[in-house]
DNA sequence: TTGAACGCTACTGTTTTAGTAGCAAAAATA
DNA sequence: TATTTTTGCTACTAAAACAGTAGCGTTCAA
């Protein structure tokens, strides 16, 4: 069966089976981590919600990083519009510890580059 | 000044002043995360160790990554081989318990694809 | 019934990553 | 010492992912 890799579906899949480095896979594209965190931060928002509290997230990329997530059971779409599952709130309350650290993190970045 | 981008150097940048959006930009590129997994949990190894314990990793990504962790003081580069840095490392056990977390989460995955 | 907002897709161009080959320096070996 | 091997890394090309804009069909209020 071949792949037809069509312009906003990414084919890239985790071929190891290291649960953790299937999680690195997923997180680890643009705005994956970004669009988890703005959603459990301020609940259920609509498609045109989180493109403006995300930032300057392109649409293409948004509705693929939702599907993703969707399909990761991370996030769900209800009439209400998007929003995280059980799931994806676990993972953010795990995200949460490192939301704290990363504000030292950019202080003592920010005194290394003086 | 127009910038002028050379395979291997990103240029994006994170305009939001938010910490952690900084660093989940870092964090979401591919391997950024394995490559400090990696290394916090095999301690120091040399950049040919280090493509081959992260998987299948190119060598213009794999020193690119570790470019960037160096900027972000996460890792060090020392004459044993590559490191992760006192701050690398707290990162790394904050990670840890995604890590945990990443079992069940393929668990249930892998249950809801039959 | 018009028109405005929404969710999303199509399209084009740029940036990032994959994959391979290979070079210069260090290290091991003979 | 001379030769081979390994290492760290760069050059190059092709493919994949992303940005940015335009616009379609639907909903929903005026």
């Amino acid at each position: 069966m071949t792949s037809i890799p069509t312009p906003g579906t990414p084919v890239r899949g985790s071929k190891s089976g290291d649960p953790i480095m299937a999680l690195f896979d997923l997180l680890g594209r643009r705005w994956a981590m970004g669009i988890l965190w703005t959603l459990c931060k301020t609940g259920p928002c609509t498609f045109r919600e989180l493109q403006a509290n995300c930032g300057s997230i392109s649409p293409t990329v948004l509705n693929t990083r939702l599907k993703e997530l969707r399909l990761a059971l991370l996030i769900d779409h209800k009439d209400d519009g998007y929003q995280a599952t059980p799931m994806g709130k676990e993972l953010y309350n795990l995200l949460l510890p490192i939301g704290g650290w990363s504000g030292q993190w950019a202080d003592v970045l920010a005194e290394s580059n003086d």
